[in-house]
DNA sequence: AATATAATTAACCAAAAGGTTAAATAAGAA
DNA sequence: TTCTTATTTAACCTTTTGGTTAATTATATT
């Protein structure tokens, strides 16, 4: 929700590849947890963070719980840095 | 430095707002300091996590250290945010 | 040389973050 | 209904983070 959050829950690298992973489309969490050497109840923590920065998006699919990218709160970090980049340089 | 080190120096409020308040041009320590309540040494701590992550360049001139931004560390995440918002949309 | 000012570094502390295992929930399969 | 699978939640532990005050370093001023 804020750029707080946002930025916040993309400073952590397994929450960073969780996201790429998901790029690749939506998947549940057994299949993202598989690509990390830490528990399920450790990757569920990361995708409780990421959702509730709104980065991710969840649904019940029977059994599943399936995940997929929501990068459109990406465009108030964008809109920040563009805004931090552009003027500020002072050589 | 890398991407891991620049979201984690962005990830933090204080840290963010000496980004900006150094959009108005270069400053010194104390006067960064003066818009936070918190001690100097803390803030010299945050100065130190953006000089880390090369967010900013200090110099000293004679008994002050003169901060600046370094936008151009921006450009990676940049890159990471828009490959992570490019494709990837799944509804 | 002595003192004052700017800032950092050291030592410490409390809160937050990220991990673990075990218990709880939810849904499909036998 | 009972069992198994997918996932989360609870309780706990360790490390990291962000803060403090006190001491140190560096420079300017008197």
């Amino acid at each position: 929700m804020s750029l707080q959050m946002t930025l916040r829950a993309l400073a952590d690298p397994v929450r960073r590849e969780i996201l790429n992973l998901l790029k690749a489309g939506p998947q549940n969490a057994g299949e993202l947890g598989a690509h990390f050497d830490i528990s399920a109840a450790a990757v569920s923590k990361h995708l409780n963070v990421l959702k509730e920065a709104d980065l991710v998006l969840d649904e019940r699919q029977g059994k599943f719980i399936i995940y997929r990218l929501n990068a459109s709160v990406l465009e108030e970090i964008l809109l920040w840095l563009k805004d931090l980049k552009g003027e500020g340089n002072y050589d």
